[in-house]
DNA sequence: ATTTGACATGGAGTAGACTCCAGCATCTAC
DNA sequence: GTAGATGCTGGAGTCTACTCCATGTCAAAT
């Protein structure tokens, strides 16, 4: 099964200009027709959503390139491959830790200003 | 005790010109000097260590010009800001889910790389 | 008295990640 | 056989968050 782009923007939720982007940027290539139209594949679908995830915690682009291009020279790239993946589980973890500081900050943060709001009205 | 801009920058970590556009995107706006220079204050201090709290959960910098706005305005606006907040501990809920969801993720793709890297060397 | 250093302003430039557009090809429906 | 939808390319434009630069002021050091 195939999708050409203006499916798979659908299917993906990323605007078809996004996708060529995307190509652009060599993060997904394609295949194409004989009309030299896309032809994405479920295999396309798996690794973008994979690149989303990415995306999600917070890898530029120039680094998923790097990573997409060991992916496309194949199974001899794999212990790179899983080098990144550790990296950026790492990556991953500060990020969340971050956050959580952050949250907790905010909440006795909150508590304070719901104290002071009470001593308002008073 | 007051800090020129040079080592307010020092202290926060902020370059200057990071400093100046923050005061044009009305985030910080210091007092000035007889000479028009920017005296930064302690209070200057912590609301700029708060505002790089907001940028360190995802908050651009329109939405926290609007709560700089309501800070400058006085108390009054209070409750206001406390519903900012709280939408704000929302948003970080979420973040924080898409990174542990996300790490679930990727550590079983990790998982997978492994086991594959081993049956590779047998 | 001049050089040096920190500060000021207004405006231009940059990087990253898209987003939009003009001009052209192809397929389908009427 | 023409209109409309969908696709293609190359390149320009946008938005965010800075970052850099030219020019100018002022005070302290030499």
């Amino acid at each position: 099964m195939f999708f050409s782009i203006g499916n798979f923007s659908k299917i993906t939720g990323l605007s078809i200009d996004t996708l060529r982007y995307y190509e652009k940027e060599k993060l997904i290539v394609p295949e194409r027709d004989s009309h030299n139209q896309r032809r994405y594949t479920e295999k396309d679908k798996t690794w973008i959503d994979f690149i989303l995830r990415l995306k999600e915690t917070a890898m530029p682009i120039r680094e998923i390139r790097k990573y997409a291009k060991l992916r496309y020279e194949g199974d001899q790239t794999m212990k790179e491959r899983l080098e990144m993946l550790r990296l950026h589980r790492q990556s991953i973890l500060e990020q969340k830790k971050i956050l959580e500081d952050n949250l907790k900050h905010l909440d006795r943060k909150i508590e304070t200003y719901e104290k002071e709001m009470l001593s308002r009205i008073k």
